[in-house]
Formats: C-alpha cells, structure tokens, sequence
DNA sequence: TTTTTATCGATAAAAAAATATCGATTTCTC
DNA sequence: GAGAAATCGATATTTTTTTATCGATAAAAA
C-alpha cells in the first residue's frame, strides 16, 4: 500500500515561538558566538529544550552536535518562514490613537511589512502625514487597491465601522487582513484574516490573575 | 481504587475564543431575542458548533433543547471566567504612542481593567495627563505600587529597557505582566506574564499570505 | 589518541485539543 | 395532541501538539 507523504506545514503554535526565537536570536546575534544550541534557547524562554529542536525542524536547518545552530543561518531561516525577507506593502484604515502607533512602528520594517498608505475619513486628518506616511479618504481605497497591488490591509477602525471597512477591501482585491478592532467580522473563505484584538491577550491575564488569587 | 477528579482549568485555546463569542454575543444583546444557540455562534464565527458547546461548558452554563443558551447568562458567565465582573488596577510604563493608545483605550474598561496611572522618563510627558490619566516618573513606581496595591503592570517601553522595568516592577510586587514590548523578558515562575507583541500574529499572517501566493 | 560530554535528530509515547456520534429533551408545526 | 425538528450534553474517536527515549556524532578534555 502506498503511503502518501503528508505535507506538514508550520503548525500556528510554532509559528508563535518561532517569532520568538527569532527576537532571542536577535540579540545574541552581536555579542556571542556563531553557535546557539536548544538548550541555550530553551533555557533562556523557560521552554523544552525539545520543542525548540522540533520547532526549528521546520526551518530545514541541521544542527552540529554539541555546538547548535549557526546562529546566522537560524536567522535567515525563520525569517523566511515567517516571509520576512520579503517585504510586502499595506494600507492602515483607522489612523485614530491605535492606529497612529502602528503607523509609527519601525519595527515592522524587519517584518516584512511596509504601510505605503493610511486611510481615515476625519477631515483633520486628510492629507496629513503621520510618521511620513499619507492620510487619504477612504474611498481612495478601491482605485488605490488596485493600482498598487497592494494584499494586506490592517484595520483599525472602531468597531461600528469595521465590517464595512472589511467588504470594501475584500471587494477590491485584498487577500489578508490584520484586524485590531475589537469585533468579530465576516470574510470569504479565502481570504486570510489574522485578529490582533488586544482584549484576547488581556483575557487569558486577568483569567491567570483571578486563579492565582483565588489560590490563596 | 479510587481516582481523583482532574481539576479541569480552562485551556487557553478555550480562553481566546471565549472572548471572541463575548464581543460576538455582545452585538447580539441588544438586537437579538433572548438565546442563542452554539449553531448559531459557530456561523457566525465560522467555527464548528460541537467546538462552541464544548468551550461552553466551562461556563458551567445549562443550555436549553431547541433554544439554546440564554444571552444574557452567557455573557455574565464568559466574563466571570475572564474576571471581567470584577476591575483590577493596572500600572502603565513607557507612555509613547502605543503606550497613549492603550491610555486612550476605552474599551478596556468592560474588560477587567482600569489603568490608574502612567510612568515614563520623558520629562516632556512627567505631569501631564494623558486621556486622564496622570504619568508619573518611574522612580515612583516602587513607592506607588506597594502603596496603591497595584498588581498588574502594561510594558510599553522599548526593548532596551524592558527588562530592567520588568524586574522593577517584580521586586516591588507587580503579580502579572502584559508586555508590549519586543522582546523576551525574564521573570520569575510565579509572575503571571502575558505577551502581546504585534509581531506573533503578523508573523503568522505573512506566512500564510506567502504560503497562499506561492499556491497559485 | 582515547575517553568523556553535549547536542542533534529519528522514532515513540503521552497529553491536549478538535471533531464525531448519538440518545434525551423540548419547542415548534401541523 | 402527535409528530417533526433542532439543540444539548455525555461519551468516544481522531488529530494535533507536546514530551520522552535513545543511538549517532563531533567537539572538548584527559
């Protein structure tokens, strides 16, 4: 009988500790040595040294025995699993407080993503700049959508307003969207969409926090 | 031979998505009729419905044959899992342009959360107030934490300086941490720490975006 | 040169999470 | 009032993820 190979793609869970690594990574990356083992990686986040070595499988990277990982080439690698090597433009629609400081995020440069566009329909903010990007109306987005090619879109509008925010960038081509507001919306079945509602993080806090408590 | 009950803790995949059905059964309470089934939420979410009443239990919530759950137990019941009824004051360190978003962040409120003061070492921003809440200098964090009996503390400094807050803010007390900032930070195993960097939920976007690209 | 030691990586086992099955229940429809 | 339809919830199965085992390897130490 013949056994198909099945494709093992990234699981969610170790594309999360991946990134992680990844900021670990980064700062030895200029003090120490060329190597980093599993255990060191482990030891520093308080993870299995196991799951790390499993984890970074999915790089395609070989280890050295009894030294690690060559540091620059663990880098490079999950970078490139995360598509971080390549950059990928995007439009911000919401420039209000959440979305200004994402604006002005630099980091993001490293990760692969870069804000060519903001969107707002506050006439004050219109044709401004925010960390050097431009403020357009927001109904520049479809035409601008498609003349630029542009695939992700992050929102960042109120609540009220994301679904409609939603259906006008889906209508007009765009494949994935970063969601910051704090609402459940509907998208087609292939479009990728990636919530970042900050009230989720805070929910597994103050769950822990309560059972701690409750502990005493 | 007799066997303990296994103290079943709610998981953390559970815990994300019960926040979810909240916001979902949030825009619901208004409009809707008085109960809403786990079919009806798992369409709307795009989840399977089995999944929902599974996530559900943990509630310890009864639902009703042919009706389904009542609306307004649910909500009270998923709060109470995340200590949503009950309000914890928070400290906030690092009061740049993520830091005066998440001042400036309402919502919150209905999320457990009050924010009661703000900390940074800009002389610009010492003594203002920002979306009315006061920043102070960090070097009153170790007096005002004890005094006020703060015990959760939002990191929105830079990477450079996040861990040397984190462990000031440990010495002094803090029992959770929400870190904001892009790095790892070390903590003690007793410390409840909660990392919401941007970059694992971009990560995971971008990789399925370029594993979606790649497919054609 | 030989032995010791730390690490990788293949394979296996265990645990956790997601999905499926199905009888019991209760409203809704006729 | 009888039958149909939809849902819950207990139990079981499958899948995914985490953790464990152990031989092979190569650097470091003796």
């Amino acid at each position: 009988m013949i056994k198909l190979e099945k494709i093992k793609s990234t699981p969610i869970p170790t594309l999360k500790r991946l990134t992680r690594y990844l900021s670990v990574i980064h700062q030895l990356k200029e003090s120490k040595t060329d190597y980093i083992s599993s255990t060191e990686i482990a030891n520093i986040m308080g993870l299995d040294p196991i799951q790390v070595r499993k984890d970074l499988e999915f790089t395609g990277i070989s280890g050295f025995p009894r030294l690690g990982f060559k540091i620059d080439d663990l880098h490079f690698a999950i970078k490139e699993i995360l598509n971080w090597n390549n950059t990928e433009d995007a439009f911000l629609v919401g420039a209000g407080s959440l979305g200004q400081a994402i604006l002005g995020y630099d980091r993001f440069k490293s990760c692969g993503l870069k804000i060519i566009a903001g969107f707002d329909i506050n006439p004050e903010l219109i044709g401004k700049k925010i960390s050097n990007i431009e403020i357009y109306h927001i109904n520049k987005i479809p035409n601008l959508i498609k003349r630029l090619n542009v695939k992700i879109g992050i929102i960042c509008v109120p609540a009220s307003s994301a679904q409609d925010v939603v259906d006008l960038m889906v209508d007009n081509g765009i494949l994935a969207l970063w969601n910051f507001a704090p609402i459940h919306v509907n998208v087609p079945s292939d479009i990728i969409i990636e919530n970042a509602q900050l009230s989720q993080s805070l929910g597994i806090l103050t769950h822990k926090l309560a059972e701690k408590i409750k502990a005493y």
